[in-house]
DNA sequence: GATGAATGAGTGTTCATTCAT
DNA sequence: CATGAATGAACACTCATTCAT
């Protein structure tokens, strides 16, 4: 699993061929497919992992907050999540581009869903802080998609902004859009 | 060029194979090589003419609206990208999903900056109106991303959303991001 | 064995791979390489007992109807050749169809050498009955193979011909073939 | 083709794997691949080419006999019969042995329906001359695998008679199966 | 003696690319 | 300039066989 999730981040999905994993991970192509079916049972097992691995450490992060007040969880939040994309973003990339082959991923989607919801019950006991017309499921559907593509496309692009820079920036964009 | 479009939209970048482009294209195979040094230049090509389309057809739109006031202006510009965008949804997918592996798109990038232009001039005309603090690199990064993903995961992915709401929220996004 | 001769009775020689007879076996697949050197070996082994079983049965069948006057004895046989085959046509089936790459088979040869002695015996006992000129080499094998092989490919195809019509129409066979 | 026939009568169906054809007929691999779209589209052509040509050689022999008395015809027919299978045993021994799984041929098929309709002709124009009792269709299945087979075996398993001897012993069994 | 994880040569097949015509 | 037959490296996958435990 290691070794395909290494050749996967350096390769992509097409280059990381079954031989090329089974070198990686110094074993015979046969004893690839005494753990797994073919090829793709393989990079769903490499990127739930990496989607279980995120989610796992976004949680205790969550735990760790949920004390805070709003604006300080959430921006601890933010930063977590930037932080734990940037450790892997050689699979991050393969996720993002070339998972759509793959069937969407319930992993990640579970993911976006649990921190959806937080941001809903959120939003629900503090409704009097925002825009009366607000459209809780659309903004929640903009908010998701902005908050995590702008995320990505930060740790894969990388364009000049400071970590801390982008935090807050995130920060902005999501209380403009939510207050009144 | 059109048939590679055609066949590339329909069946995407592994599906689009020299052959049958060549068949869609009514030509021999060889003929592709004679223009085309590899299959990946055919793709870059297509998605760069792709990419031109919009440019001018946002262009277009661009000059029409000019005299318009600014929230006029812009709501008419996003509701014209989403509406661009959605005519051609297989090859922007092509162009989203399976581009990167290509290189940085020069043409796609060329549009950005060029929207980006537009919105920095709007920022150091009206700075009165916003944040004081607004590092505006970042702000033009953070807004030409989150449009630009919001508008084509809209298109891609068709979530529960009219695409007037669409258009108010991205707005309602831009504004309450830029706003003191 | 029976495992063995199971899953090649059910799924033909190809089907019928190494990990799958040891699994029916309920046994390890290094298990069976302490008993057999390859797989040939072990489709040799169950064909030879299949053909073994078939030459005992025939044989006591032989020995109930010696005694009958030889019209009656040469019929009873035939019909019991016919249903002895019938009942295990799957691994008849491999071994005419998938079984001649493995080499003749000593058993099933001998099964119709002793068949053959006894009609070869029966043609001296009573040589004035038949043809003068009867070459009685050429006609053994001419018999043998003819009612071996319409046996097999009756119960193989199952052409619209009832069990004792299939007997009588081979008795016909024989007795035209021999006689002046 | 003609590669392919030798591979296959030289090695059986699963030793002629398509690399090896590909090499004996001194192309590459793909080219194979321009001309059948897989493996046993190959051996499919073989057989039914030999099938054919066996099929037009014993229909000239048909004709050029036609005219001549029914005993005479006959054995010709049987002659021809065995000395064409001859010719080519090897792929012979993989139409028997391996076509199966190809599924029954059409073109084997069509050449034995074709002399089975011969004798069918011959048996109701001259039934005054055989059983009474005789129930055609099973006699000529019963004629047509035994006469097929025999000439098969014969020529596959080279038993010690000769082969005029095995005509002449063939004409008997007919003859003698058939007539009162 | 029993086990089964490990093995890798071998399979059928694809497709971007070439080049003689 | 157009053609398309030819190419072969590469791919995903199988399975008879081995051998350390």
């Amino acid at each position: 699993m290691d070794a395909a999730a290494r050749v996967l981040a350096e390769r992509g999905y097409e280059g990381a061929s079954t031989n090329r994993i089974a070198q990686a991970a110094g074993v015979g192509i046969g004893s690839l497919y005494q753990y797994f079916p073919n090829k793709d049972a393989i990079v769903v097992m490499v990127l739930d992992r990496f989607a279980d691995r995120l989610a796992d450490r976004l949680d205790a992060q969550i735990e760790a907050t949920m004390a805070e007040p709003w604006p300080v969880a959430g921006r601890a939040l933010l930063d977590a999540q930037i932080r734990l994309l940037e450790e892997d973003a050689g699979l991050l990339r393969v996720m993002v581009e070339q998972a759509p082959r793959l069937g969407p991923f319930d992993k990640s989607l579970a993911l976006q869903r649990r921190l959806t919801d937080l941001v809903r019950v959120y939003l629900l006991l503090n409704h009097e802080e925002f825009r009366e017309d607000l459209d809780v499921e659309a903004a929640l559907w903009i908010l998701a998609e902005a908050v995590g593509m702008l995320s990505i496309r930060y740790v894969l692009d990388r364009p000049p902004i400071s970590h801390e820079r982008m935090v807050d920036e995130l920060a902005e964009l999501i209380i403009g859009y939510l207050r009144a």
